[in-house]
DNA sequence: CAGGATCCTTTACGATACTG
DNA sequence: CAGTATCGTAAAGGATCCTG
């Protein structure tokens, strides 16, 4: 192998293992939405994120948040009230991830219009379910 | 709810469904960094791609490859070779997607800094395992 | 309300062996 | 070589009940 494709290859293999690094962190069902929840809101209570996120358990919220949460992309504030309440909001660090959410939310924009300009007989995946969901921060 | 208020819950709404089908497509623990691949090589075969992916077994990545064909996002081409070969290289349409994968690995190589920078007891995911890997195009 | 504990179902993933 | 088929394991996801 001659040394300048062994030098590109290298460089290929490093942002290979960046890309594993960036989607374990982004690994689950729900990590993406809820990063992009909170970015485009800042501080929402559990159960507006929730309702949100939509079609999202609470124990699974509740799980993916703790791992955002390791990870310092969330902040958890419990605030005094009664019965207790827990407030989520992004972190500096997790605004960094804000070019990265909005990328993948414009390119699922143009792909629904890519499907419906290809093909009359189009799926549309994820049609509005039960967005029930009000928005208060939002 | 103000009106105000509800139009920009329509507009998180609708990308947050954007956001979904993304992910959805994504889907997998290889996708994203099957794709990184051949956005950076323009066309590997089969083996060659397993090597440089490093880590996934065949049938993995046959199952995936199949779903981003289905999707378009790569290209699949039989060589007349004994015995067979086939060859992968991404799509125009999968090129539109260069931006999300930049994105992601950019995020990843700074997020490494961030590790490193932030705590003396950090631990470094995806340390060179198996990097037995030849490039062949890359 | 937030979230832990349990239990259960469903995928995802991977190793192996086999075929054109 | 590039898959497919089969199987087994592990993880992910979800429903439900329970508590401070």
């Amino acid at each position: 192998m001659k040394k300048e494709k062994q030098e590109r290859s290298e460089a290929c293999n490093h942002t290979l293992l960046a890309i594993r690094d960036t989607m374990e962190l982004l690994s689950g069902k729900w990590k993406v939405q809820i990063i992009g929840t909170l970015i485009m809101t800042e501080k929402l209570k559990f159960m507006d994120l929730k309702r949100t996120v939509g079609g999202i358990g609470a124990k699974m919220l509740s799980k993916e948040l703790q791992e955002l949460e390791i990870n310092q992309l969330v902040k958890r504030t419990v605030c005094n009230t009664k019965p207790i309440t827990v407030e989520y909001e992004i972190t500096e660090y997790g605004k960094s991830l804000q070019k990265v959410i909005y990328e993948i939310g414009a390119w699922g924009v143009q792909h629904r219009k890519h499907l419906f300009n290809s093909t009359s007989e189009y799926v549309l995946l994820n049609e509005k379910e039960d967005t029930t969901g009000v928005f208060q921060t939002c």
